[in-house]
DNA sequence: GTCATTCTTGACTAAATTAGTCAGGAATGA
DNA sequence: TCATTCCTGACTAATTTAGTCAAGAATGAC
């Protein structure tokens, strides 16, 4: 069980976004930048984000990307739903589908098991929104791109 | 996010077995049959049990598989760990490994939330042993006993 | 001792998913 | 008009997951 790069990278975009809410739309390129992810991988994700109505677009000079709503409106459940379809996949079904039955029909002990394990992590994914996680200072992990340090700095 | 088929089949067989404990061991075909799951990547998944101590085998006529322990003994993360080495990899490691570090050293505000989803998730599994499963009646792919619907919700 | 049974090892293939690339086009603002 | 930026969808490559196979070694039944 890990956490795959798309939804990583999904979920750095927007912070960067959320940091960066109110300002002027950033474009993919930049953010691919930022984040030091190959630019058309980022791309790809910013659409699935866009279609999820999650992020905005603006094409032409000055173009870019932005939230399409408050930071504090948006939740990591949602940006994982919009990239990977859902935040933990339905496991029985999985054993069931097409015309092999599951064999345990009725007295599935281990069903129930997995069915609150997603319960457990979708409860936690729906928790966190962007506003948490920008709020925090943790960490343990990597430097401030110059142009973002720049804008902090006020120049 | 999802069980993978080995993790599910894994769990099949130690429940399974954790029924007949302290019965005549089981062979490793019949295991397969009553769970309808292929002969040999079922003996596959019994040998990393096996190694790592969860399953004692038996050659010979009249030999098999049998568990090593009681069932309270063994809990679900034990038997992930078995299969797949880990109950939740660790992220940020595969996003800094090598010569490209994280750009976000010092402060990363999203990696704690990956290191407490993990923490939550193994927590969960090192809740879950065989004994418990057993000892449900659980329905259709359904309806979550107490005692796991205690330690979802963290008591 | 012979023999069927059952595990052991490790290599091998196939399918699915994940990760990443690419190219041609269309909208937009300077 | 033109550079910038998004849009679409197909394509490839890498990795993981799932499953297969074959030769061999231990064990108990006879």
């Amino acid at each position: 069980m890990r956490i795959t790069s798309s939804i990583e990278y999904a979920t750095r975009l927007m912070v960067t976004l959320a940091a960066e809410h109110g300002k002027a739309p950033l474009p993919a390129e930049r953010l691919a930048e930022t984040e030091n992810v190959p630019g058309d991988y980022v791309s790809q994700i910013l659409v699935k984000l866009r279609r999820a109505g999650l992020v905005t677009s603006h094409r032409g000079s000055a173009g870019g990307y932005s939230l399409s709503r408050e930071p504090k409106e948006i939740t990591l459940a949602q940006v994982v739903r919009a990239v990977d379809g859902a935040v933990f996949e339905e496991t029985c079904e999985r054993f069931t589908s097409g015309t092999k039955d599951c064999r345990h029909q009725g007295h599935c002990a281990i069903s129930p098991v997995w069915t609150k394990l997603g319960e457990l992590v979708n409860g936690y994914f729906d928790g966190v929104t962007l506003a948490a996680i920008l709020a925090q200072k943790g960490g343990t992990c990597g430097a401030a791109p110059e142009w973002l340090e720049k804008l902090a700095s006020g120049k």
